[in-house]
DNA sequence: GCGATATGGTACCGACTGGTACCAAGTCAA
DNA sequence: TTGACTTGGTACCAGTCGGTACCATATCGC
């Protein structure tokens, strides 16, 4: 019940203290990779002494998972699932979904992300687990979602979990494989949307309307 | 025309020497990451002196490289393709390619070089370069092939680069991004041989017989 | 104006690293 | 035996880093 700090950064020093961190330490750690960024380089790009860093955030792998986590938490899948009625209507959902599901997983910075969280996969486990837990996991369930409601309106006949993996499947392909090799370059918003749309199309090609 | 340096390896020393500090630094690179790992500790591993490392790799990266190098030769794609004549050809080819494939790119050894090498992609493009024109793009390539084939001898109209990257997309699903964050486990041999031949058969329905 | 608190800057500590130099021991040819 | 060469072991160098301590400044309440 102590009085609150009050944010006194209105007096145009950018945004608040951690937000700033953060987003220093993610640019640093995206340029430079975890084990060559150094601390001091993040408190100077943050405009902070080392102290604070410290403070903030315990050690430097903590830093690593604040980063990851508030960029992941960024990309969660869309909330707002509309009833669907028709194939149609199913083909536009899965459309809609692939199209911002490529436009976000695609973004230089969280494919950053993700060459971070696979690095220290072995090492810091926690990171990996805490990109797939708050943006991977939650993806495909929001597309299991879909897909269920799909079958139980009889629109669709495939196991959830099946037709969930195949139209992921066909969504990637092998994108990002290249992507994390810096092997491909980010697709267009034109081929984005193509993707999507085909994805849709073979998807509902694949699996006919039961009965 | 000096005397070439005999390989009097035959005293029961293990494999020679380069193949055993490539195997000592594979294995410690995979536990370890390649920054958390000392030059010392991968001469130590390969009963080796760090000059013997220096003189045969020059630096360290060199020897990141030759390992990625040496461990992703050995994936290449299958290389005799049988003629395909008819569509149960093609499912069973198909079938085989994948199983193949998904049998050797799960193997945990190769995660981790994979890992590795989209680690440094950024510092170090050289790394994930060789990998992807070692391994990727061959594999790919060959399935391309068997797409060619298949479209010339009229088993299937699409393009072969579409129905090359929908037939990854297939065999791949979401597999792969969770072996690298770790999020999944190595799927059983059974898994592997159930996902190709369903691969295979959605394939095929995806592409029917033109005409 | 004054004391308390918090922050930026920076020096510092112990530890470790990549890479080189050097030594002692072993191997080979003659 | 001798001498050239190779190798494992190790000390060493210069540099870096994570994390802490300390100081001087600045802001705050009063």
């Amino acid at each position: 019940m102590s009085p609150k700090i009050e944010p006194r950064e209105d007096d145009a020093e950018g945004p608040e203290v951690r937000k700033r961190i953060l987003s220093a330490a993610l640019s640093a750690f995206m340029e430079g990779g975890y084990a060559q960024t150094s601390t001091l380089e993040i408190a100077t790009r943050a405009r902070v002494s080392k102290r604070e860093l410290y403070s903030l955030f315990g050690n430097k792998e903590a830093m690593l998972v604040a980063c990851i986590t508030e960029r992941a938490e960024r990309i969660k899948a869309p909330t707002d699932l509309p009833a669907i009625r028709d194939r149609e209507m199913l083909a536009k959902v899965l459309t809609a979904f692939g199209t911002k599901l490529l436009t976000e997983t695609t973004d230089p910075v969280v494919v950053a992300v993700f060459r971070l969280a696979i690095s220290e996969a072995v090492h810091a486990p926690k990171v990996a687990h805490a990109l797939d837990s708050i943006a991977r996991k939650p993806i495909r369930d929001s597309l299991r979602t879909i897909m269920t409601n799909a079958r139980s309106t009889g629109l669709v006949a495939g196991e959830p979990e099946a037709t969930t993996e195949t139209f992921l499947g066909l969504l990637w392909g092998d994108l990002m494989t290249g992507l994390l090799l810096q092997a491909a370059n980010r697709p267009s918003t034109g081929e984005i949307a193509r993707r999507a749309g085909e994805a849709s199309t073979a998807f509902l090609r694949l699996y006919p309307k039961p009965g």
